[in-house]
RNA sequence: GAUUCCGUAGCUCAGCUGGUAGAGCAAUACACUUUUAAUGUAUGGGCCCUGGGUUCGAAUCCCAGCGGGAUCACCA
C-alpha cells in the first residue's frame, strides 16, 4: 500500500542520491548557505566581476565537454551560471566536474555557487563559478516548460487538476502565477497600511462560533470534546466586531477566513477571505468615501495604477464611484418603481419580467431577484448601489428618509458585489425584532435565514455608538486586480476532492484477514502464517494468498528450502 | 445538482471507420571550452484513469464508476 511504483526517472535520481553519498557528499546538508546575491539584482545591476554567492534550483544544463551552462532559479528568478571543469576540479581530480555536476546533478536539484559576475560572448549576464555545492536533491522530475527565443512557451504545465494539487510545482515551474500570490500579498499590506494609518486596530475574533452569526449561510459544524457541546467555523466576525465597539475601540478591523458549507465553483471556495472593518461615529455616507479612498489606494499599491483590466472590462478604481440607490436602479433597467409597492405586486412585477418567484419570497427577497436579475450585471466600472430594502438586511440600520429601507450600500465591479456596507443597527429592540422576524422567515422557508445571537444583543443593550461597518470580499477583489476569473487561480490551495490515489483492490474477507495479519507482522515464514488461519480450508488459503500476491501486496519467496512472505 | 468536454511516457500532446503504442521536450550513453528551446549520434521508458460489456481481437465502440475543466442552477 505505502509502496509506490517509481518512475524510470524517479529510480535514476535515487541512485544519484546515493552515488553522492558514497563519495562523501551530503545531499542534504544542514549548515547555512551564505547566500548574498539573488538572481534579479544581479542582472539589474551588473557588476562585472563581483565575486557572489548564491543558491536556487538547477533549471536547464548546457553541456559542452569541458564546459557547460547552467541556469539558476532563485526567489527573485533565474541567471546563468557557468562551469569550467579546470577551474571546478583545479587537480587531477575531475570528479566534481565529470561524475557529480555532469552526472549526478539534476534538473530541480538546489545547488549553491560561488563565484564572479560577468557577460557572455553573447551578452547574457552570467555567473562564473569557482566553486558549488549540493544543498538539496530533487528525486521526482518537474515538468520543464521551455520558452525560445520568440517567447513562445512550450510544453507549459497546464492541467489545472496537477496545478491546484501539486501548487509547489506550479510555483516553482510557472512565475507568472507566483506573481499573482505576490500581488495577493500587497493587496493585503495596502490595506492594512490604510487602515492603520487611520488609526484603527487590527484584531482577531473567534473561529469557532457557538452560534454561526452575522451572516446567512449553512456553517460547518464541528464537535468540541470537553466541553461536549456543537462548534461552528465562522461564516463571518461582524458580530464580534460590533462587540468590541460596544467595549469602546474606535474602529477595528479583520482579515476573516470564513468558512460556508455551500456549492464551489469558478468564484466560490469552501472557505475563503473577508475583510471586515468597524468604526464608530461614521454612518453610511462616510464609508462611501472611506471604501473609494481605499480601493484606489489598494489598486495603485497592487498594480502601480488604478485600471485593471478584468477579461473583457477595463475597469478604473480611481475615485470616486457612482452612486445609485436600488429603487433607481431597477427603475433605469426594467422601468418599474418599487416604491410604495406591496408584496403582491412585487410579486406580479418579478413574475412578469420572467423571474422564478415563490411564496417563500417577501418583499425584500423580491425587490433582491429583481436587481439580481436585470440590473447587477450592468454595473461595470465601481458603482454604490445603496438603500437596500429592510427585510434582506437584518443587520443594518434603518433609512433616515424611509422607514422600509436600511442605509446600506453594496460596491459593484464587473457586475459582482465585491463589498457591502452598513450604517450599523445599533437599536437593541430594533435588533431583537429583526433576529425575530428572521426566524419566522426560516419558518417559513427560507433556509438563508439567520441565527439569534442572545449575546450580542446583550452587547447592543448596553449600548453601542453610531458605527458604520464595511466587508470587503478579498478574493473576489483580487482576482479584478490581477485578472483571474477563476478563484482558484488566486488561493495557493484551493479546496479539491481528496485524491484516491492507491488503485483500489476489492479483497474478500480471507484477503483482508490475511494482509491484514501481514501489515502487522511484515514478514513471515509461510507455514507459520498459514497456522494462523487453520479454520481456512487449503484452497480458500491458497487463492486468497494467490489475489494478494497477484495485487503486489505480498511476495512469496524460496530461500533456503524455507518459504518465507513478506509486504510488498 | 444538470449539461458537455477531457483523462495515453516525467511534461505537452498525436493515435482515422477496432488489428499488439507514437512525436517533441525531459531521461540514459558518447562527443563537444562562451552556449541559450545548445548541437550531433545512439538507447531506454507505458496498469493507454478504473471496472464491466461487445468482438477472434479494444487506447479506439457501449455501459458504469472515479477525477478534472467549462457552462448553467443553487449559493454571497
Amino acid at each position: 500500500m505505502s509502496h509506490i511504483e517509481l518512475s524510470e526517472q524517479e529510480i535514476l535520481r535515487r541512485e544519484s542520491l546515493q552515488k553522492l553519498r558514497d563519495l562523501g557528499i551530503d545531499p542534504y546538508p544542514a549548515a547555512l548557505y551564505p547566500v548574498d546575491a539573488y538572481a534579479h539584482n544581479l542582472k539589474q545591476d551588473f557588476e562585472d566581476g563581483k565575486e557572489v554567492c548564491l543558491a536556487g534550483r538547477m533549471m536547464s544544463q548546457r553541456i559542452m565537454g569541458k564546459a557547460s551552462f547552467a541556469e539558476l532559479q532563485d526567489a527573485s528568478g533565474r541567471i546563468q551560471v557557468y562551469f569550467n571543469r579546470d577551474e571546478i576540479c583545479p587537480d587531477e581530480d575531475k570528479t566534481l566536474y565529470n561524475e557529480v555536476f555532469k552526472k549526478l546533478l539534476d534538473l530541480g536539484d538546489f545547488i549553491g555557487v560561488k563565484g564572479r559576475v560577468f557577460k557572455t560572448q553573447v551578452g547574457e549576464i552570467s555567473v562564473h563559478v569557482h566553486s558549488f555545492t549540493v544543498l538539496s536533491k530533487s528525486l521526482r522530475p518537474l515538468p520543464l516548460p521551455k520558452t525560445d527565443t520568440d517567447g513562445n512557451v512550450h510544453d507549459a504545465f497546464t492541467d489545472p487538476e496537477l496545478r491546484y494539487r501539486q501548487r509547489y510545482v506550479d510555483l516553482v515551474v510557472n512565475p507568472h502565477v507566483k506573481e499573482v500570490f505576490v500581488k495577493r500579498t500587497k493587496l493585503f499590506n495596502a490595506m492594512r497600511h490604510f487602515f492603520n494609518e487611520a488609526g484603527y486596530m487590527e484584531v482577531e475574533t473567534p473561529i469557532l462560533q457557538a452560534i454561526p452569526g452575522g451572516a446567512s449561510a449553512r456553517p460547518f459544524i464541528t464537535h468540541h470534546n470537553a466541553l461536549d457541546i456543537p462548534l461552528y467555523m465562522r461564516i463571518a466576525n461582524e458580530l464580534y466586531l460590533k462587540r468590541l465597539i460596544v467595549g469602546g475601540f474606535d474602529g477595528v478591523y479583520e482579515f476573516s477566513k470564513n468558512f460556508r458549507n455551500e456549492g464551489m465553483d469558478r468564484t466560490h471556495n469552501p472557505e475563503f477571505t473577508a475583510m471586515e472593518i468597524y468604526v464608530s461615529y461614521k454612518d453610511y455616507n462616510w464609508m462611501m468615501d472611506f471604501t473609494e479612498r481605499l480601493l484606489e489606494h489598494c489598486a495603485m499599491s497592487v498594480n502601480g495604477k488604478t485600471e485593471a483590466t478584468f477579461g473583457e472590462h477595463h475597469i478604473d478604481f480611481r475615485a470616486p464611484y457612482k452612486r445609485v440607490t436600488m429603487r433607481q436602479s431597477i427603475i433605469d433597467f426594467t422601468g418599474f418603481d418599487i416604491d410604495g409597492k406591496s408584496e403582491e405586486e412585487l410579486f406580479a412585477a418579478a413574475k412578469g419580467m420572467g423571474i422564478a418567484v415563490d411564496e417563500t419570497m417577501g418583499k425584500g427577497k423580491l425587490i433582491d431577484e429583481i436587481f439580481g436579475a436585470k440590473c447587477e450585471g450592468n454595473y461595470i466600472q465601481p458603482t454604490f448601489i445603496t438603500d437596500y430594502p429592510k427585510e434582506m438586511s437584518p443587520l443594518c440600520k434603518v433609512h433616515r428618509d424611509n422607514p422600509e429601507l436600511t442605509e446600506r450600500f453594496e460596491l459593484m465591479v464587473c457586475g459582482k458585489e465585491v463589498a457591502n456596507a452598513y450604517s450599523e443597527l445599533n437599536d437593541p429592540i430594533d435588533q431583537r425584532e429583526r433576529f425575530e422576524e428572521q426566524l419566522r422567515l426560516q419558518e417559513k422557508g427560507d433556509d438563508e435565514a439567520m441565527f439569534i445571537d442572545q449575546d450580542f444583543l446583550r452587547a447592543l443593550e448596553y449600548g453601542m455608538p453610531p458605527t458604520s461597518g464595511l466587508g470587503i470580499g478579498m478574493d473576489r477583489l483580487i482576482m479584478y486586480l490581477t485578472n483571474n476569473a477563476s478563484i482558484q487561480e488566486i488561493l495557493f490551495f484551493p479546496q479539491m476532492r481528496p485524491e484516491t490515489k492507491s488503485v483500489k483492490i476489492e479483497l474478500n474477507e480471507n484477503e483482508q484477514a490475511i494482509f491484514a495479519a501481514m501489515q502487522k507482522q511484515g514478514e513471515s515464514v509461510l507455514p507459520d502464517l498459514r497456522a494462523q488461519f487453520a479454520e481456512m480450508s487449503n484452497k480458500v488459503w491458497d487463492n486468497s494468498v494467490k489475489t494478494l500476491t497477484k495485487n503486489n501486496l505480498l511476495k512469496v519467496s524460496k530461500e533456503n528450502e524455507t518459504l518465507y512472505i513478506r509486504l510488498v
